[in-house]
DNA sequence: ACCCTCACCTGCACGC
DNA sequence: TGCGTGCAGGTGAGGG
């Protein structure tokens, strides 16, 4: 489900609950979650952390935690893929479907990992082994942070022969993107999916790298929701729509009005206006 | 090293 | 009502 915006909030909204608090005891109801990790390791390894933490790298979540007869610290790595969703539950609260981890903390409440089409991963790793860890290491650089400046972008660009829109869903080039921001940073930099990325103009390269921080700052201003406290828990699915383009196919164009078209590419949906994004 | 396709799952909306 | 199809905000393995 989630891209970059949805993680952050999921982080901030971990944040603000759990650290500080014990993990006193877990329970995995689907093994394959935290495969190849056996579940009694698991449990054993995580039982007594306190929750130092919680961060974000790229679309995974980490959450830090620390154990108080142990020098070296431990991370959590979680992905939510598409369907995962943490809640935070109290005693009392029904555990609802598909809830397939579930750590109860100090304070008698749970937090709680619940996945529908269970494609999420978690993984507990050493916290000084975690930026070798595979999967972690071969990230391409925060959207927002430093690295990511335009000569990165144009080197990726460069040396890639894919279209535009699929590079952009490749998270060891550009991070944060998925298939709907990625359509919407398109249609932003009036861009083709289907340009080859090496193909793209130097001049327009600057439009790109904009666009991509842009939505990607734009959806974590505007994302409601998340983790409601105060009623008690969840981490739903009320986020703002703002897209453009994304499912809006047949739909006028915002700019000039033209019908929105949508086209299966690499096996997934990509919407674009045929008039702003000719080239 | 790159790039493509498929596999991993459940559930929902759709047409017959 | 039921059943078949296609689709869903992600990625990793395995092939060419």
């Amino acid at each position: 489900m989630p891209e970059l915006p949805e993680v952050e909030h999921v982080v901030r909204a971990l944040r603000r609950a759990v650290v500080g608090r014990t993990i006193i005891a877990s329970e995995i109801k689907l093994p394959k979650l935290i495969a190849p990790s056996s579940l009694s390791s698991f449990k054993l390894k995580i039982k007594g952390s306190s929750i130092t933490g919680v961060s974000r790298r790229g679309k995974f979540i980490l959450i830090e935690c620390q154990k108080p007869d142990r020098k070296a610290g431990l991370v959590l790595i979680v992905h939510l893929r598409m369907t995962g969703k943490f809640l935070y539950l109290n005693a009392d609260d029904e555990l609802p479907k598909h809830s397939h981890a579930i750590f109860y903390l100090d304070n008698e409440r749970r937090l709680v990992f619940r996945d529908q089409r269970q494609f999420g991963v978690m993984r507990l790793v050493d916290a000084s082994k975690l930026v070798s860890t595979k999967g972690i290491a071969e990230l391409a650089p925060e959207p927002f942070g430093d690295d990511f400046h335009l000569d990165y972008l144009k080197n990726v660009l460069a040396r890639s022969q894919r279209s535009l829109k699929t590079l952009l869903l490749d998270q060891t080039k550009v991070l944060g993107l998925g298939n709907i921001y990625a359509a919407e940073a398109l249609f932003r930099a009036r861009i083709n999916p289907f340009k080859p990325a090496s193909q793209l103009s130097s001049r327009r390269i600057p439009h790109l790298h904009e666009a991509i921080k842009e939505v990607l700052e734009f959806a974590v201003l505007h994302i409601r929701g998340g983790f409601n406290l105060e009623e008690g828990l969840s981490y739903g699915e009320a986020f703002e729509r703002f897209w453009q383009v994304y499912e809006r196919e047949g739909e006028p164009c915002v700019k000039c009005g033209t019908r929105i078209k949508r086209a299966t590419q690499g096996g997934r949906s990509t919407y674009w206006c045929p008039k702003c994004q000719r080239r």
